[in-house]
Parts: C-alpha cells; structure tokens; sequence
DNA sequence: GACACCATCCCCCTGTTTGTGGGATTGGTT
DNA sequence: AACCAATCCCACAAACAGGGGGATGGTGTC
C-alpha cells in the first residue's frame, strides 16, 4: 500500500482555542502522511517556535491574543519567505483575506471548510498553489471587478485627456505636462477641468485617486 | 448508473483555431454530461448567438481576429451578467489574467490544462467559484504581496502623520482634515511637511500615490 | 449644404489651496 | 540634558480651481 515510504508532511499549528488546536491535531495526525510537529496558542509562540522547528506549512488562525495572525504571517515571512503559510480563520470579510494576501499568506481557508478539503489545501499550498475557498476567491475576484468598473469612468475620456491624467498621477506640476505633450499652460489646465466634470472630482488628489484605483 | 437523468451541461465555445475549436468539442461531447451548443470562431459571432442560445457556460479564447476575448466578456457582461465565462488561453502574462478579471471572466485557464481539469473547473464557475490554474492564482497572490512591500516604507510615519496621509489620499482639504482630526489647520500642514520629508516627495500627489501604491 | 456637436487648442481674471521658510510650547523618553 | 512627537502660529510665493471667453477642424444629421 506504501510503495516508497513517504516522508510526513510536518504541519505547524497556530490557533488560540485549545479545543480547536486539539481538534485539528487530532484530525491531521489521524490523516496518514500528516505529522503535527508545533501547536501554538499564540503568535510569539509561534514566531520563536517556527523558525527552530521548520515545518513543511502553517496553518494560522487570524483572532490571535496579542499579535494578529495576518501580523504574525508578515514577521515570519519576513524571515522564512518560502514558508507555505495557510489562514484557516471564521472571518469571511475582505478585507482579512486582502490583509492576508499582502502579508504573505499562502491560503485563506474558513474554519468551516470539510477534514477532506482542508487536506487537499496543504497539498495545494506545498506546490505553490494559492488555495482559496469559493466564497474567497469570489471576493478576489469582485475586488478586480470593481476596478473594472473604475475604468469604464476613465474610458469617457479622450484620448489627450487620459495623457493629462497620466502624467497627474506621476506628479507633475501643470507647466511639466504642457511642455511634456507640446502643449501651453492654459490648454492642460482645460483639459484638468474635463477630467474634472468627466470623474466628478474637483481637485488633483481625487483624480488621480480614481485613476490609480483603475 | 444514472439514477437521475440529469440535463447536461450546455457549453458555449469561442476560439478562433478551428483545429482547437473541434478538438474542444469532440473532448467535451466525449464527457457524459456534456453538450456544445455554440462554436464560435469569433467575437461578433458570439455576441448574436450566445444571448440566443443562453449557454450554461461560455468558454472563450483571448486572441481573437478584430475584437479580442477579453473585450467580448465585457459586452457579453454587459448584457448576461450572470453568465459563467471561463478563459481559456495560451497568454500566462499578468496582465491578460487580471484584465480578464476585470472584464468579468468567472475564471482563466491556459489551453494545455488536462482535460480532466477543464472539466472540474466548468463545474467549479458553475458553482459560483473562480477556477484558476495554480500558476495564475500565484500571480494574483503575488499581485497582493507586491502591494504589501511597499507598506514598510509607510510604516517610519506617526499615528498622527498616518491618519493625515490617509484622508490625504481621499481628498480632503487641509481645513477639512483639521476639523476631522481636532487639530488646527497649521498641525495639519507641519504633518503634510513631515510627510513629504519622510516619503522624500514634495506634493500631495506625489505622496498619496505613494500611499495608494501599498 | 447648413447645423450641431465635440476634440483640440489657446487666453484672462479671481480666489483658494498648497508648499516652504521661519518660529514656539508641552510632555514623554533616554 | 538632549531629544522628539505633538501641538500651534506667521508670512510669502507658487500651484491649483472655477468663471468667463474664443478658434479650428472633423463627424455626423437633417
């Protein structure tokens, strides 16, 4: 049945809740190839533990005592950049699964999510996947959607317009964009007011905040 | 072995190789459950049958003849925007994948994904989730990460420099982010100061896109 | 062909906002 | 004692925003 004899896959647990923690243990160490080789009740633990006992994966809960688990992903990451991280938290907000994505997070699980699937996601996550649940991914992929639409204000504009905008949002002073596009002074100041009326805004900041939100 | 005589799934295909066009479709008449109902091999094509037909899922190609796939999924979107539309292209470049999100794509595979896996993520989009191949789920994670980076560079602010950079970048007066902050209009510009220095910008603009970049 | 419309280009005037140079005081850390 | 975050003030110049105005050329429509 074991052909060539495997190594474990040595997990590190990060969760606060005892029972969890537990619970989790339990399933992973039941799941032939799976060895829980840290269990940490909070984020220091685990910043001091992780790097001295170098699991194959986390997994990190969010709701931590001190030390947020997304925070706790930055500081480990920072020193094991190659550390397959998964958050495996109830909060479906987001701006968690964001935070976590930019902190480095490898995966963001809910603590809902079936034994059978969470397994498959440390598989994922050790071959460079980015396992999400459906509802997570969705929301990623919302998050692009939203900027699409961002964009379809900033298609209205005309061509010389959108030139304008770009070099706005690069910080140039007006006088810098008129001698960039071969233009006078008074021209890019009328084009600034079209891009005005065009994004509803009324200053430089505002508009350039649409243009890069785009 | 069919207890319930499920419908199949009705798919839509839209690719301009005819080879690839056929090769797809005998693939997923092969597979129970599934049926073509559209074969297009562009996007004009698509836009009139596929609102007629109502497929159950549109699978589309980027590189097509005059309009490409990704601005089809707008105008397809536009009209159906509960239509599930599966990418399914040979570009692995960021940008193809995140404009496709943009656009309203349901998910983004490269062609020489298995055929198995092709299967799996029509059902996955059909289900609400956001197929992605491992390699284009890597680049919308590190997409996230790059943002984070730039964040250390905020981190050497002050509280109060923070909160003042932050409703910079939404576009508030001076005056306006005195009021919201109980400072007087000159603290607010020594913050605006400090910012700049640290940040090493000397414009509003200039600093916020510092600050929207992370 | 006349007319409307719009993108492109330019100018003036007025007021507000921002950027930069100097100050100052308080309270907490080192 | 030295330092620094946090708070406030003044003055001047540069940049920006909003209100006018007008000219050209191209694309349409009626």
């Amino acid at each position: 049945m074991t052909p060539q004899p495997l190594p474990n896959v040595r997990v590190a647990i990060v969760e606060d809740s005892s029972r969890l923690r537990e619970s989790l243990t339990e399933l992973l160490t039941a799941h032939p190839g799976f060895e829980v080789v840290c269990a940490c009740r909070d984020a220091e633990t685990a910043l001091t533990q992780i790097p001295k006992i170098l699991p194959d994966i986390v997994l990190m809960d969010i709701g931590l005592p001190r030390m947020s688990g997304i925070d706790c992903v930055r500081q480990l990451k920072a020193q094991l950049p190659s550390m397959p991280v998964l958050m495996l938290t109830v909060y479906d907000e987001g701006p968690f699964l964001f935070n976590s994505l930019k902190a480095g997070a490898n995966g963001y699980l809910l603590k809902r999510t079936a034994a059978e699937k969470l397994v498959e996601s440390i598989q994922e996550a050790r071959l460079g996947g980015v396992p999400l649940t459906r509802q997570m991914a969705g929301k990623v992929a919302e998050y692009f959607q939203q900027i699409g639409t961002i964009a379809a204000e900033v298609a209205t504009l005309t061509r010389r317009e959108r030139e304008t905008l770009e070099l706005l949002a690069e910080g140039f002073l007006y006088k810098e964009i008129a001698d960039k596009l071969g233009l006078s002074f008074e021209t890019v100041r009328e084009y600034v007011r079209n891009i005005y009326a065009k994004l509803h805004v009324s200053s430089r900041t505002e508009a350039v905040v649409k243009f890069l939100h785009q």
